[in-house]
DNA sequence: TTTTCTTACTAAAACGATTTAGTTTAGCCT
DNA sequence: AGGCTAAACTAAATCGTTTTAGTAAGAAAA
């Protein structure tokens, strides 16, 4: 026997007062309205009593506002969106708002799907690492229905708002501490064909780094696995292309998943780490500190990414401010031993 | 200028029809309710045409149904609960429901809050990982307002349907496992003072497995970290008792945050894993077939916990079942290097 | 010929809140 | 005495659906 929820009405007719009245007391408006103290204390007694909660569902019919935000990731099971997951979560509980997580697995129908449910769902307002080429599509879904706020990857025509990592300064830096250990035959593992801006920034730092520091690129150092390639298959790229090319005595790993298999590459060719090839990869991730050697690598700044895009999202539900901003935040070298 | 949205009315309006006829057609109902083939075709065009899209709030309200589970965690960027949340996006999107995430941090009235607002929010039903001692406050909160399935922890009064692992079978088998690497003094490794089942279940586990192998238990032996301590805390008492333990040549970790301080206390004591100890700990991550050296473990079947937990809900939703359920899996032990 | 059944449709209520546009009473001013 | 204001409250509309309880017209059955 399921119970019944109380409702506003509940409390209306055991005090003999209006809805209204009730609502306007439970909203905070009671003195704006000039309700009576006492009837005010009635009203709070009484919801009290009755263990009131107000439903959110109806309120959201009526004022259009569900404080739900919507976020849309590629694998909330990876780490790093996990970890961003984790911190949007906390700056959206401060101000009320409970979040709708997605996984788009890469694939643009899927994640144009995700956004027409939420916003069928009526949420607020979305946060999402988007995996399209460009906007026509997204415009075309939203259409100023609603604020959109990107994250670790951005569009080109910079229309939504964005908090990003300088992946290319980033990846100079690294590329750097290569070449003043001395090594002069770098290589770089990345994803293509690929349009995700953080890929393409990577390897322009990449390129960038390279050609000032006077080094020679040759293109057959550029490893670029297939995006939608399986795991597996990518595997087998890597470690052809290690075998393939022991002249490198370091190796550059544009994100967390290919440099796991770069290591079983390694491990599997018999060679180590960093005696026979040094790595700096992208991302970090808790476990590479323990791995072995412990993984040099980039360090985004998870929770201002999760806090920013959190931020400026509020601020335009607030506002009404369609002013985009782009946030672009700096990552941390680790250093460690690979 | 924010566009409005279309509703049932201006599909309505715009074919001189009723909007009972188009929710109706809209909704699969149209033979059963007699609709004309032609009218129904005209609606299903006009819908198409506008770019008619269901309001699920309305409709929320309306059906109270929301398609939408709660979800709770301890913390959903702990990779254990990331990918659990993954397989339940999965599933419950193939009966066209949203999940709502939220994080407890192993506190009783976050989890308590957490529940109300999901209840405000009238979400069907709810999946929880609970960080309760007793059901008394979450009965009274949940009170047979919706279906609530556990997974990884449940409680001795079997009330609410639950999914998890064989906790103690596991547990033995990996002492088992060291007891014929020939270990005689094992150590154990968890949290306390702890109401947390699984974490019950794996001491109890432990205990068993050293009587029916005749090895005494030395207190001693047995560490239990604060439950609610900071890391930091937990890292040096693990530290300390690994230090004042030498005549341990293995050691059991009953969670995947205890064995990373472990690793770390090794490093830092400048011993080495496992000619000075072994090592064995429950959860498995995928690092840790890379860590140094690779972690002997017990993986849960995380899809498979996932899996269950959505379709024992989907059931109770969907018959008004109240019939509990309750379904152990089966852990697999990974034997590597440790 | 009246009654009953289909077929094809609709008006209005309902879900539970918020909001708009009032009403009533008393007190004050002139 | 009549008008005006402030205080305290309320009726009804509204959000966008679904659902209940119909109606109207023609066909079939009695």
């Amino acid at each position: 026997m399921k119970k019944r929820r109380v409702t506003i009405n509940d409390i209306a007719q055991e005090l003999n007062v209006s809805k209204t009245l009730v609502s306007m007391v439970l909203n905070g408006k009671g003195d704006d309205n000039a309700i009576n103290k006492e009837t005010q204390k009635k009203v709070l007694d009484k919801a009290k009593e009755l263990n009131y909660k107000p439903n959110q569902v109806a309120r959201g019919l009526r004022t259009g506002t569900t404080k739900t935000i919507g976020l849309i990731v590629a694998d909330i099971s990876n780490p790093f969106f996990a970890r961003i997951t984790r911190t949007i979560e906390n700056y959206a509980e401060k101000a009320g708002y409970n979040i709708i997580v997605c996984s788009s697995d890469e694939n643009d129908d899927k994640e144009n799907a995700l956004l027409r449910t939420l916003i069928n769902r009526q949420v607020d307002g979305i946060i999402m690492s988007s995996t399209q080429q460009d906007t026509s599509k997204i415009e075309e879904i939203v259409s100023d229905r609603m604020p959109l706020v990107l994250f670790d990857r951005k569009f080109e025509n910079a229309k939504y708002s964005s908090v990003t990592v300088d992946n290319c300064e980033a990846t100079r830096s690294a590329i750097d501490h290569f070449v003043s250990n001395g090594h002069k035959n770098i290589g770089f593992i990345t994803l293509a064909p690929s349009h995700i801006s953080p890929l393409i920034d990577r390897k322009r730092g990449f390129i960038q780094a390279m050609e000032e520091q006077n080094l020679t690129i040759d293109s057959e150092n550029i490893l670029e696995l297939g995006f939608y390639d399986l795991k597996d298959k990518q595997y087998y790229q890597i470690k052809d292309f290690i075998e393939k090319h022991q002249d490198l005595t370091a190796v550059f790993t544009a994100n967390n998943s290919i440099v796991v298999g770069c290591m079983e590459a390694m491990n599997n060719l018999g060679r180590s780490i960093p005696e026979d090839l040094s790595i700096i990869t992208f991302d970090d991730v808790e476990l590479f500190k323990y791995t072995n050697p412990p993984l040099s690598s980039i360090a985004q700044p998870l929770e201002d990414i999760g806090k920013n895009s959190v931020s400026i999202l509020l601020n335009q539900l607030k506002n009404d401010n369609t002013e985009t901003q782009h946030i672009v935040l700096n990552t941390t070298l680790n250093i460690r031993q690979s």
